[in-house]
DNA sequence: CTTTGTCACTCTGGACGTTAGAGTGCTAAA
DNA sequence: TTTAGCACTCTAACGTCCAGAGTGACAAAG
């Protein structure tokens, strides 16, 4: 690793910085180029252009702005914003009206699946972007209750409960009818077995038991077990996250080529690469910014993602956020996004 | 009403729907205004581009085609394509092998929630706009079972399922802790009570017996009505459409501009005007067709909605349909649209 | 009476040139 | 180290021009 390309602040003029702090400012402002005369106006210190032109050749030098064409200002490039947010930025607190008015959105409901959702349309609302939010994993709840119900011909409604609140549904075929004491027993059974472990031992253990079960030819057990198995089963996995306010983003024109919003569209509904992506960041600690396509995901070119880990029981089981254009206003959205995930977390708790 | 405005088949020459018909399927093909060149050899018969000339302004005095300008072809207006699709459309019927790739779709799932949703994404994948499935109302359905379960702290969780087989769960928060014995002997009486009645009337019954019961001091039965009303209490009415492929819609440029895309993309998250829409028409039989703002909602101008109801046990249910640009391949959409509802219903049967 | 050829006319969209404005880099002076 | 000045460059907006497409009208032909 060379050390030219290791810029940190003490590569950087104290003065430099300024500079820069003030060009990102000023660029997120308005969109546009920014030029020495307008900088060296907003910058406050009593400086000429010309002296602000050599600075902007040194940062352009560095990597961390770079200008369109000759003869216009200059932009911030992706590492300049990395250096931006990483130790120019000053956040702001929320207000306490706004803190308030995130809580009682959030408690609104108290199901989970509608409160991740109203997180989720919060987000977009409050930021005028993309909010988002995963759904967190079956897999790495903990089972607390599982219930079968007969239903007509052959069929048997299974509902698993998980420690979180949520439940999900699931319609067995079996190959004949059940009575429902038979079902209560077996879901006495599985309760008792495996409450309160995860779900993926529980998983795991349902297969041994059932190799075990067949093995003793122990038909009842056999058929307990066949039916959690079909229950816990992961591979469904369902609706991953819920993202509201889509069409917020198709207002900025930094993305406004409609081939590029329709390929962000897409990757919307089909959610798989997005949650890949915020997946990977589950156990960083607060507030995590990925800008452009550092992610490493072409399609957030000129996007940038602010989320936050939320956590049921000091456990982190999914994340929150918002997706916008790189050039978006972090002092704001930072500390809401923030709030956002505490006071989730907080709300998911009591369940 | 003048005869004047009052256009039928009568008043436009055998030869002029000719023309017209070339004109609409050309400018369906292209999106581009025909011209009378265009016109003379795309039309079969042996006329001179004056000829069609002439035609053409019969036709425009009509209210049939317009130009956007004076040295532009012509365009069909929404009257012009009104009659197209009215008596001039010849509609293929679909290949087995279509038919057959629909039904396998919508067949590899037997959960109708399941299968709503891939008949959207069916219709959307197959005709490269967007679909869109409304999905049962729920006052609508027919009760068939109720079941409760207790979970911790003073709450039960109740289950709904309809003659359709779909699922509803809800959460009740009560006043105190239930035994399992006490919840099924509760469930049990609703079932007993309301078992095969429709949606409304059982939600009407659960009212005057909760009276009822109340004047009786009856409080078992006056608990059991408060957790059936709750549950049945259709003011919570979830997601009620399912729409798949709406980016597909940014490929057409007859739409392309970026505030109109956005109105309709809000439309779709929002629902509730579209929902409305469709709901107007459940009564109709058959492929119902929309074309621009007929509808009545100025957001739909440019598009066209093709829609046909699907039923559950011969009564109508729900509409599904596609959502693209006027300029569509009607002659394939109808069908597909069509067979789509109908085998729809037929795996709806089976439930 | 219908069809056709013709001609003058109109409108659009692309190519081209011009210009004003913004901003730069460089150099020399403070 | 900072500044002023100057030559240079690039863009975006505007106007002009022209070719192409298409029309309407009219008179001639069938």
């Amino acid at each position: 690793m060379s050390s030219s390309k290791n810029i940190s602040e003490s590569n950087v003029s104290e003065r430099a910085q300024h500079f820069l702090k003030a060009l990102i400012e000023r660029y997120i402002r308005d969109g546009q180029p920014v030029g020495s005369r307008t900088l060296a106006k907003d910058a406050g210190l009593e400086l000429s252009p010309a002296t602000i032109r050599n600075v902007m050749a040194d940062l352009e030098d560095l990597g961390l702005v770079s200008s369109p064409h000759t003869s216009a200002g200059r932009i911030p490039t992706v590492t300049g914003f990395r250096m931006f947010i990483d130790s120019l930025l000053t956040v702001e607190d929320l207000k306490a009206r706004e803190v308030e008015r995130i809580r009682n959105t959030l408690l609104q409901s108290s199901d989970p699946a509608v409160m991740l959702a109203s997180a989720s349309q919060l987000l977009s609302g409050v930021t005028q972007m993309a909010g988002i939010v995963t759904v967190p994993r079956r897999e790495r709840a903990s089972f607390r209750q599982i219930e079968f119900l007969p239903l007509s011909n052959h069929r048997v409604l299974a509902i698993l409960v998980t420690d979180c609140g949520e439940v999900h549904n699931r319609i067995l075929h079996t190959h004949r009818d059940f009575t429902r004491s038979e079902l209560d027993q077996t879901a006495n059974f599985l309760n008792h077995s495996f409450s309160g472990q995860d779900m993926h031992t529980v998983r795991q253990r349902v297969l041994d038991e059932l190799n075990e079960a067949r093995e003793h030819f122990d038909q009842t057990m056999t058929q307990a077990l066949e039916m959690a198995g079909e229950v816990v089963d992961v591979s469904e996995s369902e609706e991953d996250c819920v993202i509201a306010g889509q069409t917020n983003l198709m207002e900025f024109a930094d993305l406004a080529s409609l081939g590029r919003l329709r390929k962000l569209f897409d990757a919307f509904t089909e959610k798989r690469e997005i949650l890949h992506l915020l997946d990977q960041f589950q156990h960083a600690q607060g507030v995590q910014i990925f800008i452009g396509d550092e992610s490493g995901y072409q399609l957030l070119n000129g996007c940038s993602v602010v989320t936050a880990p939320y956590q049921v029981d000091d456990q982190v089981v999914g994340m929150l956020g918002v997706i916008g254009p790189t050039r978006m206003h972090y002092e704001r959205v930072i500390p809401i996004v923030d709030v956002t995930a505490k006071i989730l977390s907080a709300a998911l708790k009591n369940q």
